[in-house]
DNA sequence: AAATTCTCGGAGAACGTTTTCCGGCGGTAG
DNA sequence: CTACCGCCGGAAAACGTTCTCCGAGAATTT
């Protein structure tokens, strides 16, 4: 049926087999007649490149890996696409490898697609310190670039937002807006979106007022946490709740609002990574956005300079600048009696 | 480096290459001093098989592909996810397809998987129509199960889950819970899940209110639509709003909020799918709960029964039950003054 | 005109498996 | 003692490519 192989288009055409895999595969320069002769040939036949055979050979399957933590955690899927696309661009396949967030099934499913011979990893890695044995050893094997999240210095090639920059474009948004007493809620642990975000917090948070960078509580990136911390945070009340992912900030939302306070008129709420949920919460939820689509394209860029560059040379490390999405949540802000005579233009 | 193969282990035991495959794939049964010999020297060198050979050779190359109209749709990560689970629980890699919502880049990445001489391929299609060619096709060359939604009759197998059933839950506890003028926001088309979903209110709602089959507003399966068709139905003054999806009913609530509308006193808004933001909508929904992971292992299941019975048997269709999840945007209702004196227990 | 290069095409060796076929060896039956 | 069968192991043929040689003729140089 779909078995037709070089070899029956050789038969077909009247000429060798390593003619047609010239003429198809554009190797080498081979006569125009013949060339003419071969083409219709396989067009006639229906010829289908084998690529299983084609990756033996050429000991290069196409494929790519991507492994990632958890594909229901919301910001991947848009990730996902744009990777997928950048990818499929270029020819090539993507097999997808989902970690349940677990270390030693992360390492599991690096080895059954190193197994499979793809040609590199994307990969994002669970755990910045636990991730690091097995993102050695594969990056040692394929070019590897990391994404969203890092694994300790010198590993691989990595591609980032820049954190610090876009938790300083919250900052400076609320300091504009008027806000005077934010607080952060974080992650703790050691990933670095969670490093990052908090550092930059603390140190940017000190310009609108010197207690800023003590007001924070650390859980962990959930919905769960926002709610919770919320009603470790709002005794003091802040006027604005700086969130380290929009989960946790919707979650903050949440619990605000159960707790009767006015969001944005008493106390601003702000998230970061603009996942399709900021747009849906109510109000409609501040947030830095991700540039997903770069991120990919940068991505893919850095694989194919590792594949020609060869494996060994040092590795890079890309940031992209982040863009703040201004929203409801921290919308003109009311007078507020009791802690101080802040208001808004 | 991690170059080892069949021939570095028959050579470092003393034996052939066939006995090393035989003992290695377990293809055929060997003396048990050999094989102890050719284990060890296995282990000892560290030998990893050629997937990319053995797929030659065998013909099979342990891969399925996913094809899915948009990974951003959040009904789809968690079941990306447990589908990726039971593949790989069999040895098998995913091969992922993001199509953009496209038809015609559905039917090219089809082409490029079977290219990739996929095993089996796992696809949601993107039109009940305009897939049904390519979904064809590739059903003629490889096992093939069309998930979530149906690509007409006698195409291939699929599994997906009840609709009517879960609309007819949603109709029960809706009369259960005292609603008696519903209306219903679904999706216009012929995709089968709109279709389904459509029709089962139609019929159900008859019993509640002669006039509520009527009351219903065809657009997509968008959050923006939802916002719209509120706008439509709202003057009707309902008391329940049924939705084809939760993207609908999130768009739906957020505009009843709008307008002043209390939600669920005054009229209840039920979903479909029970995606992530439905239990963080505020009031949180109550929707139909797909079996998710069910879905993946009967998917799996048909898949593995068509690689063994032969691709030639007739289509089988598997409905799963959904559950209803009860939240708050269906909760007590309200005495109302003007429409009837309808109340709730 | 002879020598050299260039171009185009073919034969065949890889790539690393699986699998078929075959041969030797021990045991059992005739 | 011979014949046959079952078991275990090896040699070698696939699988469908790509790519390295090689050679024959044409084109170019000396």
């Amino acid at each position: 049926m779909a078995e037709v192989t070089l070899k029956d288009v050789a038969l077909a055409s009247g000429c060798s087999i390593a003619t047609v895999s010239r003429v198809l595969a554009g190797t080498r320069p081979v006569g125009a007649e013949t060339a003419r002769t071969v083409r219709a040939a396989a067009e006639r036949l229906g010829y289908r490149p084998n690529h299983v055979a084609r990756a033996l050979r050429s000991r290069s399957t196409g494929t790519v890996g991507l492994v990632l933590p958890q594909i229901t955690n919301p910001f991947f899927p848009t990730l996902v696409r744009e990777l997928e696309h950048a990818l499929h661009a270029e020819g090539r396949a993507v097999l997808l490898a989902d970690c349940d967030d677990d270390p030693a099934t992360e390492a599991a499913r690096i080895g059954a697609l190193l197994a499979r011979q793809v040609d590199a990893l994307l990969l994002i890695p669970v755990d910045e310190r636990h991730s690091r044995e097995a993102v050695a050893a594969a990056a040692a094997q394929v070019p590897l670039v990391l994404l969203d999240r890092g694994c300790g210095p010198g590993v691989a090639d990595s591609v980032a937002v820049d954190n610090a920059a876009g938790m300083a474009l919250v900052l400076a948004h609320l300091a504009a807006t008027g806000r005077r007493r934010p607080c952060f809620i974080g992650a703790a642990g050691t990933a670095s979106a969670a490093v990052e975000r908090r550092t930059a917090y603390e140190s940017g948070a000190a310009a609108l007022d010197p207690a800023a960078p003590g007001r924070l509580a650390l859980g962990d990136f959930s919905v769960e946490w926002g709610r919770a911390a919320v009603d470790r945070l709002w005794p003091a009340r802040p006027d604005a709740v700086v969130c380290a992912n929009d989960l946790i900030a919707a979650g903050a939302l949440q619990r605000l609002r159960q707790l009767g306070a006015d969001v944005p008129g008493e106390v601003a709420v702000t998230g970061f990574d603009d996942i399709p949920l900021a747009g849906l919460a109510d109000p409609a939820l501040t947030t830095v956005r991700q540039p997903v689509a770069d991120l990919a394209a940068e991505a893919a860029r850095l694989l194919s300079r590792r594949r020609t560059d060869g494996s060994s040379g040092p590795c890079h490390t890309v940031r992209l600048a982040p863009e703040l999405v201004v929203r409801a949540s921290s919308g003109t802000a009311v007078a507020v009696a009791a802690d101080g005579p802040f208001r808004t233009s």
